[in-house]
DNA sequence: TTTAATTAGTTAGCTTATCTAACCATTAGA
DNA sequence: TCTAATGGTTAGATAAGCTAACTAATTAAA
């Protein structure tokens, strides 16, 4: 098999909407508590960098600085995050996760990861291999060229 | 390795969406046409089967009626499909792409493809070949358990 | 065969997620 | 010290979703 990036690319623009949708629906669902995945990503992040500036979130979440102060807003008003002035910089934001925003990440993690596993669950270990490799020279190759213009 | 459907999971959740973003923001950016993803995926569905329904739509896209009730509401307004009146079945409307929408599915497609081949310039032929087969596997994963209550 | 149930779409009204443009503070620099 | 640049917020727009409530057409049933 050749396999150009060509084919690559086919292939990820048709199945990638597929799966989003999938994860997506499954968030919004009942099962889960009640994250959207911009909400669950961004405190995925701010989770684990404590500390992190408005810039910090929208720069790794790929969205803009509106974008991404609308979407903390929404968060803290639902005590899921904390915003606090930077002492060293006044202008910036330190975000931090609260209590309740971890234990809501969690259950939220857990009940997609549960849910993705069990779509899963007729792969072949070798199908299986394919996903995780395919994964891992994905992320390096997106997050490679972040900064291209 | 041993590659638990897990392990798959916590793969596909923290890189589906960093991709996700990609195509979303590189289908908005002023390289390509000005379509969306879902209006995208929406064009294709119906170039791909001219004559469809709106419930056909709502199904293959993964949203509820209303939603692309309105989605193809909008296209038809920019002249990218039409909408007509099935004969044998007055409820039934029957969707067609027309000229100016094959054309700007063309050039978006082809927009998006060029730019996610060169994302995947840096891959290996192994990492493209484990690409190709993990869409595969995934695509059969989740299409096999859509009517699962 | 008239009525009841089902099916196909639409409309209304809500929320979230994005964007750009315009703005205010604060800090850094000439 | 005035001016640049940086970090956020606000305002206002569009798109993508949803549910609930509705109309019109078809099918099934009494």
């Amino acid at each position: 098999m050749v396999a150009t990036t060509e084919e690559c690319a086919r292939e990820l623009l048709e199945v990638v909407p597929l799966i989003m949708r999938d994860i997506r629906n499954q968030m919004r669902s009942q099962r889960t508590p009640d994250l959207t995945v911009p909400q669950f990503r961004t405190i995925l992040f701010v989770d684990r960098n404590t500390g992190a500036s408005l810039s910090d979130v929208a720069e790794h979440i790929g969205i803009a600085l509106p974008s991404a102060s609308k979407l903390v807003d929404d968060l803290i008003k639902n005590d899921l995050m904390s915003r606090e002035e930077d002492p060293t910089d006044r202008r910036r934001v330190s975000l931090a996760i609260t209590h309740r925003g971890r234990t809501i990440l969690e259950a939220s993690r857990k009940g997609t990861l549960t849910y993705l596993s069990e779509k899963l669950g007729g792969t072949s270990p070798s199908d299986r291999e394919a996903i995780v490799k395919a994964m891992r020279a994905i992320r390096s190759a997106f997050q490679k060229q972040k900064n291209d213009t």
